[in-house]
DNA sequence: CTGAAAGCGCTAACAG
DNA sequence: CTGTTAGCGCTTTCAG
């Protein structure tokens, strides 16, 4: 809260920020009281904490943070690397997290990568400096050194956007992005899909991609088709690059019947290139997304998709954290969230 | 950078991270040498400087940032106080900041005030604490009691997406939201548009809203038509609440027709409450736009809207604002940046 | 150019 | 229940 003025030192208007010492002169008390009422109002009696805390009110006294966090071992961060906010789903799991986060008295350290594993490191290491007290991961990347380097710092991380109990050393807290992306292409070629094309972000370094690629492959076996010749096209995050790998998915000689994509956003790319390629969807070529953010209901027709709890994960995730960072639940187990296909207009059989 | 190791101290393995005390024994020399080294390189001899330089590395030293803050009375942190990381506007020029502030050594402290001035407030107290040595704020609402209190407490501060030198407390980059409407108007009205509805996000605490419905007023005005009875209905961001109030206006006897709307997102209700109401855009009814987010282009007919150069306000927000910081730029000039009309499809001539 | 020493503001034993 | 006393790890005069 923005003190409303001052306060009433008794004398002139101070030009440095009142500290406990200050608090504790105005109210009579050593420092310590003053550090307990902050910290621990049940231990201090009422009555001096009520002229504690009214000490602290009128010189509009706010702690240190750092002086705190020096102190005390603990600074009320949390840290989250994120790819980018620019993609509406992490922004929008990252707004629940940071609501939640609020509420618990955390402040929230953003840094992002930018899909560059490097910088990912760095950045962690540059939260790790500034103390954070726990921290959020994306995806269960290259674990070994990170998750290494965490433990000796000994501090409590939470991958979220990802669940895969096996492949875990940290806990986590997400969908099965395989079984999902099985769910949806078990949909498709149930259809009657012959040829299936895909256009995925980048699976180097994302391993939600490579899992969602992975996912069509299984269910394509499970149909007793061979997975090996699945057309695959990679690409950036990004609207115009969507489209652009949709073109080049239907310049071949026996295009796809069906184009999955990745995530929403490559999705409605691939839209937009079908619209300008006269193409009809999904009379001419059905297409599926993931992840089921806004846009996916504002084309039209309304993209077929995968439908991921953005929200209550961020919400989760904060909560989780921070009872790993409070009480040590070292043995937190990893949550599963549920994903559900949203069968909208995009999908339909093969042109006859 | 995560270390490779835990380095070798020449025995074991250490349960806690290294200090400078650490570093200044294996490199031979004093706590203030390898202090200076890292902060002021140049005060140093080169020979004792790459001993010290290699005790650092050797030991995967990282200064604790808190007990720089605290010593140093500086965090390396800005602050940022937005409404929502949600709104694709506030996410892409914020991680246009962010990226400039990594690059410029500063780490990024977020809180959201959820469009709500109390929140607001307190998280800019919150940040404070925290030793943000600077500030970006959105807006200049209620410039007063927060250009005091950051004042009082030397805390530079920058406002962004808004830009008016008149009403600035604050030094401020953006545009001008209530001309750039009234250029956006201006058009409407000369395409022939009698009646114009509008839906805008709630004015009373958003000075940009109620500039861009003021900028609509002004180009009626200029028109020699009474401002006064233009129906405007306040609404809170979203599609849906776009959608429902659009149904609302055109709801009356004499609906509009043309709807200019506040934002892109509400735009874009818009439009699909009038697809589902049956209504062709734009041969029943025009609709507009303001921001250009991605959406704009993507829907079906893509939008005539307002283009602002988020990224490049966000980047640039950092620039200034670092040199607020470090230089103490204390007569910046605020900065207006332009915006552009779109025109794409959704605007046309009244019906006959 | 380098070292010694004094804190930055707060918390956390430890006594009383 | 409250006060005293040490620091947390770093920067920064001030001497040398």
């Amino acid at each position: 809260m923005v003190p409303e003025a001052e306060g009433t030192t008794g004398t002139m208007s101070r030009l440095t920020a009142p500290t406990v010492a200050d608090v504790a002169r105005q109210a009579g008390v050593s420092s310590a009281t003053v550090s307990r009422c902050l910290n621990a109002p049940g231990l201090v009696n009422e009555a001096t904490r009520e002229r504690v805390l009214a000490a602290v009110t009128a010189l509009g006294y706010r702690p240190n943070l750092s002086a705190r966090a020096l102190a005390a071992g603990r600074t009320g961060t949390i840290g989250a690397v994120i790819p980018t906010m620019e993609n509406a789903i992490f922004a929008r799991g990252l707004q629940a997290f940071q609501e939640e986060l609020g509420r618990r008295g955390y402040t929230l350290l953003v840094a992002s990568s930018s899909y560059d594993e490097a910088l990912e490191e760095e950045r962690i290491g540059t939260l790790a400096a500034r103390g954070a007290d726990g921290m959020l991961l994306i995806g269960h990347h290259r674990a070994g050194r990170i998750a290494d380097f965490l433990a000796s710092h000994r501090i409590p991380a939470l991958v979220a956007w990802a669940y895969d109990p096996e492949r875990a050393r940290l806990p986590s807290i997400g969908f099965r992005n395989d079984r999902a992306m099985t769910r949806l292409a078990a949909a498709v070629i149930e259809r009657g899909h012959e040829r299936i094309g895909v256009i995925s972000a980048g699976t180097a370094s994302n391993d939600r991609a490579r899992d969602r690629v992975e996912g069509i492959r299984a269910a394509l076996r499970a149909a007793g088709r061979p997975s090996g010749g699945l057309p695959v096209i990679e690409t950036v995050y990004g609207f115009d690059a969507g489209a652009d790998a949709f073109r080049a998915l239907m310049g071949g000689r026996a295009p796809p019947t069906a184009v999955m994509c990745g995530n929403d956003v490559l999705a409605v790319g691939a839209m937009r290139a079908a619209r300008e390629m006269g193409l009809h969807v999904p009379r001419d070529v059905s297409i599926t997304g993931f992840d089921d953010i806004e846009v996916a209901t504002l084309v039209d027709p309304p993209l077929t998709t995968v439908h991921v709890p953005h929200r209550e994960m961020g919400r989760r995730a904060a909560e989780m954290l921070v009872g790993l960072v409070t009480r040590g639940d070292l043995a937190t187990q990893s949550v599963e969230l549920e994903t559900e296909i949203r069968m909208r207009a995009t999908l339909g059989p093969p042109p006859a």
